[in-house]
DNA sequence: ACAAACTCGTTAAACGTTTAACCAAAATTT
DNA sequence: AAATTTTGGTTAAACGTTTAACGAGTTTGT
């Protein structure tokens, strides 16, 4: 039933050698014998066996992406569009994506993913923060390795970053332009790169706007940046300062979260509170109003991972390339002109 | 660097055919050369080839896994949590796993997966209401194919379906119990045999009960069931029966739903209005009150369909097993006694 | 006109397993 | 003690590709 090789050389009378050659075009055959070839592939709807030619490349075609099952299962779909992105890209690269999970508290005694101890990928994209041990214990198979979001401690990897400096100073700048001066940051996890150069880009505009920081302003002792956290840290910081006029959230899971403790304290948004996040993940079409933020290409990031990847498994050599997305400010109604009394 | 079988078997001083069968114990190997062989393959961190255990047997040691893109990414952690569950086991039974997600609206024209087109796959594992075109056309590959939560049109395929009539049962006898007589039904995607079942249960319900059904207290129109349409079905009923003590939605993602409307309203709940879900998805740690639902064990799911799935690729006679899983109600802070005044 | 260089193919080895067929030695049966 | 069975192992073919090495015709260069 299943044709092979070989049988589609005994239809179009060549040996399986020229075949192999149509099929990768690796050698110059004539047209005709193209066309013939082409033929038989179709009629006989022949598929080359992945196995086959695993066997004799040394290369399994697959490509492993590892994030934590916080992550995966997070209420917004901030990793797995980026995944989506990346199993997208893949087809038509024509590798497959091998997804799985680990837990965030993974220790040196947890085994490490199958594809990587049975060398059934040739290479790994990591999305998120995820355990140093892992990271080390991975780098020992000298797999081609490239990082979403997470800046590791030996740096020398591949990297897929937002532009998360910009992302702020456009957030921040927004609500500066809006002649707040009030502004606070609710953030969390401080020890992601990318939550911490979201507090810097936001120090930056207030210095660049001659606007004092001030750290009762500043609240980032959150341990995960979920809407659970956001609503317990507006809690602190409204209730400690009363003439907060904008809030700039390190992203939109905290921000939906801080959303809901305002509206459930009297404060309206934006009338009284202006409000903007970050990611623009699209979580909750029913929040009102519809959320202020900076748009995050997830997609995007997910096609780049997988090509930095592809480059490094083809060219032996990979070069740790950084790709920085760009991002680009969302202005919907949970922002207006600060009013000033 | 890469140790082959070749390589154990002259470590251990046998034939590499000693290797294979000490590793697969497919023949009685005497306990000395045993262990010589596995301290052989101990020392050189041996792992079998995949590609050449796939070349000769015919099998790939892959499980495809289909779901829509938004169910992929909805907010509600539904079917990855189930992703998760199938991967979990799968890890346990050597399978890797290919997710591929496909556009809702499958037509005619879009490619199949290529796990399917390429053979890289021995099983499928179809998550959730899909296209019956894509049916069809899948079917011709002749995969032995297991649906999760949901009954295919031609139905002779191992399912693992969710007991939704007992849950529905579960979730309206609580409402009754709790003396409500004014019990609405809100759902959503009557094509889905996991939500008419639950209305089927619902009416039940009443009918056991002896409380007659009100058509008018039914409201099933909404295309999908998400928040936004739980909000607008809400809408809907409430603003034509003032009456209405309690509500049962086919999913915690309406009921979400519905509970932001009842809280834009002014009803209290629980003790205006009395909600119960469907799902138990976690999704909003954020809401007040916690909600009462119908607990749906999406871990187990995953699990039984990887066995079910693995079952049929080894022995070829698949018999179309049914698996319905157990639900359970959790009572939360949502439903309380009726009112009656 | 003859060597040199292309062009378009073919042959056969190699990749790392599984497994059918075979066999020697030891154990058991008669 | 001879015949038979069991035990524990080996040899070699097969799976479906890629690719190095080779070669027969044809073209080009002088």
């Amino acid at each position: 039933m299943k044709s092979t090789i070989k049988d589609v050389a005994k239809k179009a009378n060549v040996s399986i050698a020229t075949v192999s050659f149509v099929i990768n075009d690796s050698k110059p055959i004539s047209e005709e014998t193209k066309n013939r070839v082409l033929k038989a592939i179709k009629e006989l709807n022949y598929h080359p066996s992945k196995s086959a030619i695993s066997l004799v490349s040394g290369k399994t075609g697959n490509i492993g992406f590892i994030l934590t099952d916080d992550h995966f299962l997070r209420t917004e779909p901030f990793y797995t569009t980026i995944f989506l992105g990346t199993e997208f890209e893949a087809r038509s690269e024509g590798y497959y994506i091998l997804l799985t999970s680990i837990r965030p508290d993974f220790s040196e005694e947890d085994p490490l993913p199958r594809f990587i101890l049975n060398k059934s990928v040739d290479g790994i994209i990591i999305a998120g923060k995820i355990p140093h041990t892992l990271i080390e214990r991975i780098s020992a198979y000298k797999l081609p390795t490239v990082f979403i979001d997470y800046i590791p401690p030996t740096n020398n990897y591949p990297l897929v970053l937002i532009d998360n400096i910009q992302g702020a100073l456009l957030a921040t700048n927004h609500l500066i332009n809006l002649r707040h001066t009030n502004i606070a940051f609710i953030g969390g996890d401080i020890g992601h790169p990318s939550l911490s150069h979201r507090l810097y880009g936001y120090k930056q505009a207030l210095e660049n706007a001659n606007i004092p920081v001030k750290n009762n302003l500043i609240v980032v002792d959150a341990k995960y940046p979920d809407r659970q956290h956001g609503f317990n840290s507006a809690k602190k910081l409204f209730s400690k300062n009363k003439n907060v006029t904008a809030v700039f959230a390190c992203n939109d899971a905290m921000a939906i979260g801080v959303l809901h403790y305002l509206n459930d304290n009297g404060y309206k948004v934006p009338q009284d509170v202006s409000l903007v996040g970050f990611d623009d993940v699209e979580a909750d079409i029913m929040l009102h109003p519809p959320l202020t933020t900076i748009r995050v290409p997830k997609i995007e990031m997910g096609v780049e991972a997988l090509k930095l990847i592809v480059n490094s498994v083809k060219s032996k050599k990979s070069l740790p390339k950084k790709v920085l997305v760009p991002v680009e400010l969302i202005v919907r109604e949970s922002t207006s002109l600060c009013k000033t009394k």
